[in-house]
RNA sequence: GCGGAAGUGGUGAAAUGGCAAACACACUAGCCUUAGGAGCUAGCGCCGAAAGGCUUGCGGGUUCAAGUCCCGCCUUCCGCACCA
């Protein structure tokens, strides 16, 4: 009995089993096709591969910004590869040697977290993660040479960044020095800036960050701060938005130092300005709270001393908070005065909280007259404010005086002596070289960009390969024991600083010059370090002896087009435009900078918001692929918007590119044998209007396309315009079907529609490639070539207008004369009817474009 | 405050100065059916029964013609910010 109902239930389960098989013959499966296709493609480790420096071909190298390994894709992940790999693969149907590598940020401090939480080693954490998130690539179909692929935290990769920096502090661009650091109580170690969060730890929302003094390596970007700067100025294929950032965040400001002497002491102080002409208007100077002469005073006067405290806890408070505008200005007189030099004057010192000691000189000289600040200030310690520049171009305003603060430089100068009546701008150059001749100043450019530091207290980073020795002091650690190793066997916890220094193993060493006992440098390197020199690395990702063959990166780079986020334009487009520069001038490479093409994609956003865990609006693309498939998902990341705009996420939307995925599948399932008999059966020739219409459009969908991909990359309307050829195919179903359209246009029809949309939708292009007997992978198929005596229209519809109103609607043929055009909208019955009774003045044809009847 | 970008249907959006709303989503109606996250057909900016009129943040301007160019303003987003 429990026999036969078995047998039956298996019977029952066998015929469902064959409606599903029937079922689907008729269903877009894209689960199906794509894991068969990825299956293939993993068979085939060449597919991907570029050719060799030496294959004849122009190269194309097009890097997207490696991720870290969070151990999942996002969706702003999706779309930035979709991207990529859309223009990688047009670009090898193109015929390019096209380089497109993949690797892994993977130093940082989430390993760290995740080891501390679920006691798992950051190395395994790590290399886990990599493995996930690899999976997901692939299953998503992006195009990378995985033989290139790079990680930052093997031994194999970090071990250059310890060469570079061993060779950069031979060059003198490394250096040590106490700076002031971010320091979570709590956690007891040093925080990223990035780590602090409205002045509190980002692991402990209620714990205040200090700021302390630490000695600290850096990395002397300043070196090269113009260069950096010019460069942008050449850099025309990167986004208008990133050059101006990038200005903004090195800030060069160009102004003058002066002296100050200070009465009865001997020192002096060193004031900068950009307003030297203002100099006979300043009243005060101010002082940083942490200025050199501030401490000096301070020491042998406590009640200054308290005073002064309370101002820098002022001004720390208000840095920690991130408001450092909003502080309320606030001050105390020194009980000095200095001397302007210029004439004499003897004007008070003070020491201000709104002064900042790490931009210029932490000195200034305050002109109430003519800055919003010093006015304020000014105005609260009643500090004489004197009008020194008057406006030039209001006769009513200069006798009474502008209203003041007068800030503009639009000016020329009063009560400042003989230097009455020059305009603003000739008097600093006046000024200045009287400061240069009398050696009391001297004109001066400063820059906001600060040296590059890069220790951090942390495990999971590259060692930075110093030796500290008793005898020695410092010493590089000899290149032949590179790398310095990251110890794996550590115990990380929340407590005390670095640490390396708590591995014994890897403290104690040898000084490799006296062979004395010495200690290892217990700091490792901050991650972009990693970051900035990677993509030199793909391109010859094997190099046991070398970080990569100067004449391979001379082939590849610079980079053709570089796509990321946009959060990425100041701190890693510089450093790596910084690293750049000295691999050139250490001879490695020939490039000046590392892009030549920069583009920013935009956010993915969901209901009006970042997509965050917090807000509950993440979308996995591990679901979007499994529901809809990696071709669905990848073709609405780029159908949704252009690249460069925000994109708001509809699910709707996925479903709906999913089921043109469908018609179009069902399309070829429907024709392919048509068009297969074309290769058995010659043409006939006779293709009637229908197919004429067919193959225009085709024609037009390629023009366009081709179009966009040199340079518009509106990715939204290339696959509007796939959407549009293929209703249009849909339409002429009859057509199909019955033979009117012949079976050689059929065949082509659908071969190029396969090549169209193998950018952004590859599997389905493979499948479809390979249905209609296309050789060899369609990513090696050349893209279509556009025919324009096949693209034009006989007949156009153009509008109309009288007095700019459209009123009609005229067909005529594109190429018809001026004279044609303006017959075919006379003779129109609306336009006639319009015009009756009255005079027209005018005719304005636009060939080709429209008709302008004047009428009065 | 400085710098940058953007404002178009119910939604995502489209439009070399020349028919505003292509392509899609959602919605409505109908058909088909293996009742599906399926397919097909039609409709779908606003007002209006229709004819027709109106419509691209607001106000000006240039032009035969403006979503597009120019000037002023408003709003939103992003970056920088007591930078001397």
């Amino acid at each position: 009995m429990v026999e036969v109902l078995a047998a039956k239930a298996l019977t029952l389960r066998h015929l469902h089993w064959i409606f599903m098989a029937e079922e689907k013959e008729l269903r877009y499966d894209p689960a199906a096709i794509e894991t068969k296709w990825q299956q293939r493609w993993a068979a085939d480790p060449q597919l991907y591969a570029a050719e060799p420096t030496s294959s004849g071909k122009s190269k194309y190298y097009v890097l997207e910004m490696l991720p870290y390994p969070s151990g999942q894709l996002h969706m702003g992940h999706v779309r930035n590869y979709s991207i990529g790999d859309a223009l990688a693969r047009h670009m090898w149907m193109r015929g390019y040697n096209v380089l497109h590598p993949m690797g892994w940020d993977a130093f940082g401090l989430p390993a760290e977290n995740a080891a501390l939480k679920n006691n798992t080693p950051p190395r395994e954490w790590t290399l886990a993660n990599i493995a996930a998130m690899k999976r997901q690539m692939q299953r998503i179909g992006f195009s990378y040479d995985w033989a290139t692929e790079v990680a930052t935290c093997l031994p194999e990769y970090y071990r250059w960044n310890q060469w570079f920096f061993l060779r950069m502090y031979e060059k003198g661009l490394v250096y040590r020095k106490e700076s002031k650091v971010n320091w979570c109580p709590e956690c007891a170690t040093v925080l990223a800036n990035e780590q602090v969060i409205n002045g509190y730890c980002w692991r402990h929302e209620e714990t205040l960050v200090e700021q302390r003094e630490l000695e600290q390596w850096f990395f002397r970007i300043t070196a090269y701060v113009q260069e950096l700067l010019d460069g942008l100025d050449k850099l025309e294929g990167w986004p208008e938005k990133v050059r101006t950032m990038q200005r903004n965040w090195i800030g060069r400001s160009e102004g003058t130092e002066i002296d100050f002497a200070v009465e009865n002491r001997g020192e002096k102080i060193r004031v900068f300005t950009t307003r030297v002409d203002t100099i006979f208007g300043a009243t005060s100077i101010q002082l940083a709270p942490e200025h050199p002469l501030v401490t000096a005073l301070a020491a042998t006067d406590a009640g200054l001393k308290t005073q002064v405290s309370k101002l820098i806890e002022e001004q720390k408070k208000a840095k920690e908070s991130g408001d450092v505008g909003a502080i309320e200005k606030h001050g105390v007189p020194s009980g000095r005065f200095a001397v302007n030099p210029y004439n004499g004057e003897l004007i008070p010192i003070w020491i201000a909280n709104y002064v900042l000691m790490d931009y210029g000189t932490g000195a200034i000289m305050s002109v109430p007259a003519h800055d919003e600040r010093d006015f304020e200030f000014a105005k609260k310690y009643a500090i004489p404010i004197r009008e020194v520049i008057r406006p030039v171009q209001n006769e009513a305003e200069t006798e009474h005086g502008a209203k003041l603060p007068f800030v503009s430089e639009d000016g020329v100068l009063v009560n400042s002596g003989k230097y009455d009546g020059l305009t603003c701008a000739e008097a600093q150059k006046r000024l200045q070289e009287v400061a240069a001749r009398s050696a009391f100043g001297e004109a001066k450019v400063i820059f906001r960009l600060k040296d590059w530091g890069v220790s951090r207290q942390r495990y999971w980073g590259t060692p930075i390969p110093m030796i500290h020795c008793e005898r020695d002091g410092l010493v590089p650690v000899p290149d032949d024991q590179l790398p310095v190793i990251l110890p794996d066997k550590i115990e990380i916890t929340q407590t005390g600083g670095s640490p390396l220094a708590r591995v014994p193993e890897f403290v104690h060493v040898t000084c490799p010059k006296c062979g004395g006992a010495a200690r290892r440098e217990t700091d490792t390197m901050d991650t972009f370090v990693d970051s900035s020199w990677y993509f030199y690395r793909y391109t010859d990702a094997k190099n046991a002896t070398a970080p990569f063959d100067p004449a391979t990166a001379q082939y590849w780079f610079p980079i053709d087009q570089y796509i990321g986020g946009v959060e990425h334009a100041i701190l890693h487009l510089i450093y790596s435009r910084f690293w750049t520069k000295v691999m050139r001038d250490l001879g490695m490479i020939k490039n000046d900078e590392p892009a030549q093409r920069l583009f920013t994609q935009g956010m993915v956003i969901k209901d009006g918001a970042k997509m965050s865990k917090s807000k509950g609006n993440v979308v996995s693309p591990d679901d979007m692929v499994a529901r809809y498939g990696a071709d669905a998902t990848r073709m609405y990341a780029l159908f949704a918007a252009p690249p460069d705009r925000d994109l708001d996420w509809q699910e709707d939307g996925v479903a709906g590119v999913s089921r043109f995925l469908g018609r179009v599948w069902r399309l070829a399932e429907k024709y392919a044998p048509i068009a297969r008999v074309s290769e058995r059966i010659a043409s006939t020739g006779q293709n009637g209007g229908t197919a004429q219409k067919l193959l225009r459009k085709l024609h037009q969908t390629i023009a366009k396309i081709t179009l966009d991909f040199e340079g518009r990359w509106h990715f939204n309307t290339c696959v509007a315009a796939i959407m549009e050829l293929v209703n249009e195919l849909q339409a002429a179903d009859a057509q199909l079907t019955s033979g009117e359209v012949s079976a050689p246009v059929v065949r082509e029809l659908l071969r190029v529609l396969a090549l169209l949309l193998a950018p952004f939708a590859p599997y389905l292009a493979a499948e479809l490639w390979e249905e209609l007997g296309g050789e060899g992978p369609i990513l090696r198929a050349p893209w279509p070539k556009s025919d324009p005596a096949l693209a034009k229209e006989d007949e156009i519809e153009i509008p109309v207008q009288i007095n700019g109103k459209l009123v009609a609607l005229v067909r005529i043929a594109p190429d018809a004369d001026t004279e044609a055009f303006e017959m075919a909208a006379l003779v129109d019955e609306k336009v006639k009817a319009r015009v009756a009774g009255k005079m027209i003045v005018k005719v304005i044809v636009v060939p080709g474009r429209a008709v302008n009847l004047v009428v009065k």
